[in-house]
DNA sequence: TCAAAAGTGTTTTCTATACACCCATGC
DNA sequence: GCATGGGTGTATAGAAAACACTTTTGA
């Protein structure tokens, strides 16, 4: 959705190619570096920002609606993408608090009442996780800014957004015991110190230095590669690599890291 | 909706107070000595049974909605209730199974072009558990049949109810080690091993005479009571409540059972 | 006194955690 | 050689599992 003329469509025809009533929100977590960020969007006539989200196809499934809004806005694919909740409270969208002015304007209408957007809105949440410095944030028509924020310091959220994040980081911590999500945060190859870091981040908290590691280890998704990384002035870690079988079947039927 | 003309009503005017496009479907454990069963119902003009369900107000929260239903079907209420997980898919219901003549009759419709329930509907899943020996099952007039099946051998299931059921069993079975869920099965007053056959019963699988009761004891829920209950030629057990206090508090809170 | 079920105690095994210590590297 | 981060080994505490044993009850 790209122009003036397209976005005009969506508003006044979209219900013939979107399910109305429903939509999908995404949080999008990046790591990179042990910082922690969350992907903002803001839409064009609202001054808060808000978890990146949009309706869900007539074709599609939940997840692949949520996947393409994920690519819409990252450029990226094939990310840890998992629904955690979904949210439907009367009052979640508060419809007097858009700029009906602006509205009018593009649309040419006089009035909301019976647009198929301005209704009753459920939403299925879903989150994903990616490195940030991979990715390369897009917007369209709709949607004025686009932005990493630190995970510790969010701006106010417009709508019930602030406790989708709640639930969205309560859930994918606790799937970080149950499922092997990295793939998409780490390069390919990777020290033993990335991945502890990368998961001390994420959940929050410190994690054993010697300990992490063999239990890591003890999963058997990682490969001990012969190659090492120079870092100067210190000891050469060896690199390792997801076992790309091992993974996609963990993904599949989970696992337990204590 | 008891008669002919609420539902009528209901299917033509229905979108006014309910949200087209979204329902809600429950999975209804019932417990009772030893064996576990799951609440089905079939539907007027369907031959196969299904999970309850219905459309949510446009007044109510998606747990109200939920609530609102298993009252209805069962007469129970204040019963553990969870969201487990929102189906989407776009063929997860087939209209052209439906039978068109009956619906038309009924209705005085000629065709089911543009009404609000004959289009795609998202179903956000939640389950609940229950003594089904308590349970008065009732219908209304857009049900045919309600009763219990065994979970072993449950009949085909309508939609993608078979995958809900599945999926309800699950996060049950996982939320059983993370919240207080009992009080709803189990009598006032029980003994340990009423508990211990519960939680057998629920999890399918066995779980150890001494330690299971040295754990939950261990978790603090439970207040030791003087009585007893006299089982003829053995030794008197115990009987055992729940502190109501700390029950509520757990399950707002969580706990850890392993 | 015996069978059956309740309940307790003990032993063994496993696992989580803390932490001491050795290794590799470049200056 | 020494500072620094990588990596390994071990000792200890605590929890989980297995199971033997004692208690209570009514026939």
């Amino acid at each position: 959705m790209q122009t003036e003329e397209e976005f005009k469509d969506f508003i006044l025809n979209g219900h013939l190619h979107y399910i109305p009533n429903v939509s999908i929100d995404c949080a999008i977590f990046g790591y990179h570096e042990q910082t922690l960020k969350l992907m903002l969007i803001r839409h064009r006539n609202m001054s808060s920002w808000s978890l990146p989200g949009g309706h869900i196809k007539r074709s599609e499934t939940l997840v692949e609606a949520a996947s393409r809004n994920v690519r819409m806005h990252t450029g990226l694919d094939n990310l840890f993408l998992q629904q955690f909740k979904t949210f439907g409270d009367p009052n979640r969208i508060q419809f007097n608090k858009f700029d009906k002015e602006k509205w009018f304007e593009i649309t040419g209408l006089t009035s909301w009442e019976g647009n198929w957007l301005m209704d009753h809105t459920i939403s299925v949440g879903f989150y994903a996780v990616t490195d940030f410095s991979e990715t390369v944030l897009q917007t369209d028509i709709s949607i004025a800014e686009c932005a990493w924020f630190d995970i510790g310091s969010l701006p106010p959220l417009e709508f019930d957004h602030s406790e989708m994040v709640k639930e969205a980081l309560h859930t994918m911590r606790l799937h970080l015991y149950h499922y092997p999500i990295g793939l998409n945060m780490l390069p390919e190859k990777f020290t033993l110190s990335e991945i502890h870091a990368l998961y001390e981040t994420l959940l929050g908290k410190k994690l054993d230095v010697s300990n992490f590691p063999k239990k890591l280890i003890a999963l058997g998704l990682l490969n001990k590669l012969t190659e090492k990384r120079s870092i100067g002035a210190h000891r050469s870690p060896h690199l390792y690599s997801f076992d790309r079988e091992k993974y996609t079947l963990a993904l599949k039927e989970g696992l337990v890291l204590s």
